[in-house]
DNA sequence: GCCAACGTTGGC
DNA sequence: GCCAACGTTGGC
């Protein structure tokens, strides 16, 4: 099983949103990249939800709870269903995040742009080491 | 509000 | 098909 990075802007949509609704459909995802990862989205994956703008960090955990398919109305469009998994008591910020040298190679550190990323073993490793030490 | 980094566009 | 110019995004 793979897992996830997905961005969005809180002021757009939220965690909380997301919590409140139960689900959603996630789609709009333009950049090639991004959507090449999006695609490789499969049910159950885990997907960690960051907050840009302000806040600029992971505040929630969701899961895909479909594999990645094309928008029925937009065969080029990748959508992804998912389901919120659990809020983070504190969020993680990126300040964090950048304060582990072994994080420094993650496409968040390093692409800031990139809106789908997917996360290796040792990265998630990391971060959960760091939100169990706080 | 600025800038860096990346994507996209359009002229050749 | 290349590449310069421009646009967009996100962090600072």
């Amino acid at each position: 099983m793979v897992k996830w990075l997905f961005k969005q802007e809180p002021s757009d949509y939220s965690y909380d949103d997301l919590a409140a609704e139960g689900k959603t459909i996630w789609e709009g995802v333009n950049n090639p990249l991004a959507k090449q990862y999006l695609r490789q989205v499969q049910s159950g994956d885990q997907i960690l939800f960051y907050h840009t703008g302000k806040e600029k960090a992971i505040v929630g955990i969701m899961a895909a709870t479909e594999a990645a398919k094309s928008d029925p109305n937009d065969e080029k469009a990748v959508i992804v269903s998912v389901k919120p998994v659990e809020k983070l008591k504190q969020p993680l910020t990126l300040a964090r995040i950048k304060q582990e040298p072994k994080l420094a190679n993650w496409e968040l550190v390093r692409l800031a742009r990139l809106s789908v990323m997917p996360i290796t073993k040792e990265q998630w490793s990391i971060l959960k080491s760091i939100l169990e030490e706080a």
